[in-house]
DNA sequence: CTACGTGCAAATACTTTGCTGGATT
DNA sequence: AATCCAGCAAAGTATTTGCACGTAG
């Protein structure tokens, strides 16, 4: 585990606003001016294939990334803002249909959120 | 609705396979030499907007259009295959936790799909 | 005759890749 | 010394946008 890789994994795991490569990217220059958007990327997906962070993705917007912590997330319709939800782990249910060659599940809602609401 | 957006629409719906944007811009053009892909992208932006069509984003893949009967979907964390897959409906325990300002929910399931278990 | 969809080309946004040099073991 | 990661620049892919024209209401 080099210096950026850990670096990396600890902007995800302290940031809860499901940060973009790029938002990731300006946070770790804070910390290490010498670190450079392609580095990020290929830190994150190597993150990401050793199931310590997880990948969001959203159409229309760029991936984010977060921590792996069970939950679910909202998508605002309008304007496009995540935020996290505990829906019931439907694990159980899964796997029942799929058997062993089940690996993980993604419950991304679309809803239209209270700001977005008010217009 | 003009001819381009029903004959798109058309091709979501009779295409069992998940079709991305230029999946979609081939089969048009069997049948109409003319059509360009960004009236493709267009038009399925619009059919999306409307709710006529599904839009199922997968990172690292294009995005995959769909038609909007209730189901959900597997994908191959090796290979990225898209199938279908039938689990409960849960719209009512999110409604339960969100209220009104539910929209519509997205559940994709990684699995690892036979042929790429066999390696 | 007005509005809108379309073709087309170019632009933008996001992400990956190839190469080279440096750090770490 | 060998390996692997990082910096950098460039390429690649997906998608959107601006403009001008034609067609349908």
């Amino acid at each position: 585990m080099t210096k950026n890789s850990k670096m990396i994994l600890d902007i995800v795991n302290s940031s809860h606003d499901h940060p973009t490569a790029d938002q990731i990217f300006i946070r770790a220059k804070e910390q290490n001016s010498k670190v450079v958007l392609a580095t990020v990327y290929n830190n994150l997906n190597s993150l990401v294939k050793e199931g310590k962070i997880r990948r969001i993705a959203v159409s229309g917007k760029p991936d984010c990334y977060d921590n792996t912590f069970r939950h679910d997330h909202t998508v605002c319709v309008k304007c496009g803002a995540l935020s996290d939800i505990m829906i019931d782990d439907i694990t159980e249910e899964i796997k029942s249909k799929l058997g062993d060659s089940f690996v993980s599940y993604d419950l991304n809602v679309s809803y239209i959120c209270d700001e977005c609401r008010e217009k």
